[in-house]
DNA sequence: AAAAAGAGCAACCGCAGGGAT
DNA sequence: GATCCCTGCGGTTGCTCTTTT
């Protein structure tokens, strides 16, 4: 149906409100209390709309207004409220005595939405993130990095150090996958923080296993010469994020906790995450082959891509927890993305029925 | 010290629901 | 039942103040 604009055609002011203003309403309201509000600024003597007064009557002028900075369980309370009722302003403002719905989406869109996303959460759904633009520029991130293989000849600065940066590029393509695909399982496969640090903990040895073998073959080098800076000790990744612009965020040791667990696990807990361990033969991922192939780093990341949208679905289907026993009788040192991706999918078709074809569209 | 950029917030706009005619 | 009007709501805008360069 619609409605006329509530002051069409009339001159009316417009913009912030006087003192003086603010007095002759005040003064109404108090004498007559709320009622027509089209026809209270003339009552008042007011050159406004209706609905302005209104709005400054119940925003800002109105008694047991509560002005001011959000105390922290103020914060804590619309955070919750947001997580059950969503931006439904004026049903959270009922629940905080003195402050307006305004006021509230205000401090919504301008403090804690903002530290919602510094910490990784989805200031809609309430969870971690999943970085899609991210997984949809994985491809092509690796296909650039693969793409400057020279037929594993080791080339003379500067061109060695391009493909050393291309390298890392794949590596930090790499671990934010991993990131993601930790993210996505997180909230249905794991019964506790302790699995998932343990699972965390394998896959990101099998990460560095995978990282070390294709990383070796691109620059043609034999694994036992792993270089310095592929050590979990010295490797940053944040020194290379800012030379190539690009929108990951890697993931730091202590955030990685959170990541984990939500819970501090202790510092001695940190490097198994990320660790890149001693030199083993990786059997699940062509190690062999990847030696031979240089294109191999794209290849099977990218396998593992588009396994991730049929993730997103996993990880939002109502899946059974993971069947994490049977993931820990595999043999740890011989465990593949395969193996990995095998194990959630069959745990969920297991508990769901099979994965639809549809399913591996991804949904957010 | 000045300009530019960013943050915060009051106010506006348009839409929808519901009561009155 | 159709139309009008009022009110409330959520999204957006634009002004002001603060911070950064």
């Amino acid at each position: 149906m619609g409605k006329a604009p509530c002051c069409d055609g009339e001159e009316v002011k417009r913009g912030p409100w006087t003192q003086e203003e603010d007095e002759k309403l005040k003064e109404y309201m108090e004498k007559h209390g709320p009622g027509n509000w089209r026809n209270l600024p003339k009552k008042a003597g007011l050159n406004r709309c209706g609905k302005s007064c209104r709005l400054r009557w119940t925003n800002y002028l109105r008694p047991n207004i509560k002005r001011g900075k959000f105390s922290d369980e103020e914060e804590r309370l619309i955070i919750h409220l947001h997580s059950i009722l969503g931006n439904k302003w004026s049903a959270m403002a009922a629940h905080l005595p003195g402050r307006t719905d305004n006021e509230i989406k205000n401090y919504w869109n301008t403090h804690i939405r903002k530290k919602l996303l510094k910490m990784g959460i989805d200031p809609v759904t309430h969870r971690r993130s999943m970085d899609l633009d991210a997984l949809q520029q994985l491809p092509n991130l690796l296909a650039a990095a693969a793409s400057v293989n020279f037929g594993n000849v080791l080339m003379p600065d500067p061109v060695s150090s391009y493909l050393k940066l291309t390298a890392d590029v794949t590596q930090l393509a790499k671990i934010q996958l991993l990131q993601n695909l930790l993210q996505s399982i997180k909230p249905n496969l794991f019964h506790s923080d302790l699995h998932m640090a343990a699972i965390g903990s394998q896959m990101c040895n099998q990460l560095g296993n995978m990282l070390q073998a294709s990383h070796c073959a691109n620059v043609g080098m034999n694994v036992r010469e792993a270089p310095e800076y592929l050590n979990s000790n010295t490797f940053d990744p944040n020194l290379i994020l800012p030379m190539l612009n690009q929108p990951y965020a890697f993931t730091t040791a202590s955030n990685l906790d959170s990541l984990v667990g939500d819970k501090q696990l202790g510092s001695s807990c940190v490097p198994s995450y990320y660790a890149i361990p001693p030199l083993v033969p990786v059997s699940s991922c062509n190690a062999t082959k990847t030696q031979m192939d240089p294109s191999v780093s794209y290849s099977t990341i990218s396998a593992v891509t588009s396994s991730s949208s049929a993730m997103n679905s996993i990880a939002s289907s109502p899946c059974e927890p993971w069947d994490v026993k049977h993931f820990l009788e595999l043999d740890n040192d011989n465990i593949g993305w395969k193996d990995i991706l095998e194990c959630m999918a069959s745990s969920c078709t297991s508990s769901t029925g099979i994965l639809r074809e549809g399913d591996a569209e991804g949904t957010q």
